[in-house]
DNA sequence: CATCATCCGTAGCCATTGCTACATTTACAT
DNA sequence: ATGTAAATGTAGCAATGGCTACGGATGATG
């Protein structure tokens, strides 16, 4: 019995585990972004496209520094390392297909857009492979 | 353009209010089935449920009252207001919908149970109603 | 090259959710 | 009834991510 609610315990480990790795994710994945469609990426771009303070947004630009996610000197603008650019890459082909899958099944682009936000971040390999295999 | 960011960023500030009520959806739903199976809900039930320690159960539990969704004396087991219980039940609800959903899809039960416990919190109506279509 | 608006960093606050260590209460066994 | 083990509460710490207020840096404009 103890065994059992130990294994019930195990998806809300890898849930917090998850979105411990949230923001990293759309960091890496909104810098590549700007960067394409604007050239560079500042603070305050990031701390529009999150709608959060740009002290929120520099906090967390410093911290993901130092995971060597990110680059930037003060003042300048962020720019992705090579350990972030291939983050950013995966995060956002899965972003792409969660969103696709969400389309098909039928919801609404304003909804599929919402909720593809959230639900990427707790879809791993399996969910990906199945949410591909129904797109084809 | 700038309105383009802008909404761009419903998405982030929409998912930010989500990861603020998954705490109390997880807990509710915890109680009830833990009331459920056992007869009771102690912190310590919790706490092993979730996989944390029975400290930070007892503070969330505190909160959880104060919001009027969970009732307890010291010392005594947990229980569910009339609120919590109907949050509850809509949340299992949801839950289970997202688990079914996720395993005719072809997932594992095993990845099902673990992406399901992420994935339900940031499944809208529209959502949820593609997936109970997709289920029949 | 001086001024000024904009951008960005820093200080410091709050809430949440993890933790360990210790205190207290409860419940059970002798 | 008393003693002990388990359950729960409390104190206090850390990390994360929100915020406002303020000050320094940058760059464009005249
Ligand atoms: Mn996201
Ligand atoms: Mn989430
Ligand atoms: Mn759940
Ligand atoms: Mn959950």
């Amino acid at each position: 019995m103890k065994d059992k609610i130990k294994a019930r315990s195990v998806p809300f480990s890898q849930t917090r585990s998850r979105h411990a790795s949230e923001t990293a994710e759309d960091y890496v994945e909104a810098v590549m972004e700007l960067i394409e469609e604007q050239g560079e990426c500042r603070v305050l771009d990031l701390a529009r496209y999150f709608n959060v303070s740009h002290v929120t947004v520099s906090r967390i630009v410093k911290r993901l520094q130092e995971e060597d996610l990110l680059y930037s000197k003060p003042y300048k603008p962020v720019e992705l390392t090579a350990k972030g650019s291939k983050l950013a890459k995966r995060v956002k082909e899965r972003h792409l297909i969660v969103l696709a899958f969400l389309i098909k099944l039928g919801v609404d682009k304003v909804n599929a857009d919402i909720d593809s936000e959230g639900i990427e971040h707790h879809v791993g390999s399996k969910t990906l492979a199945a949410m591909k295999k129904f797109l084809k």
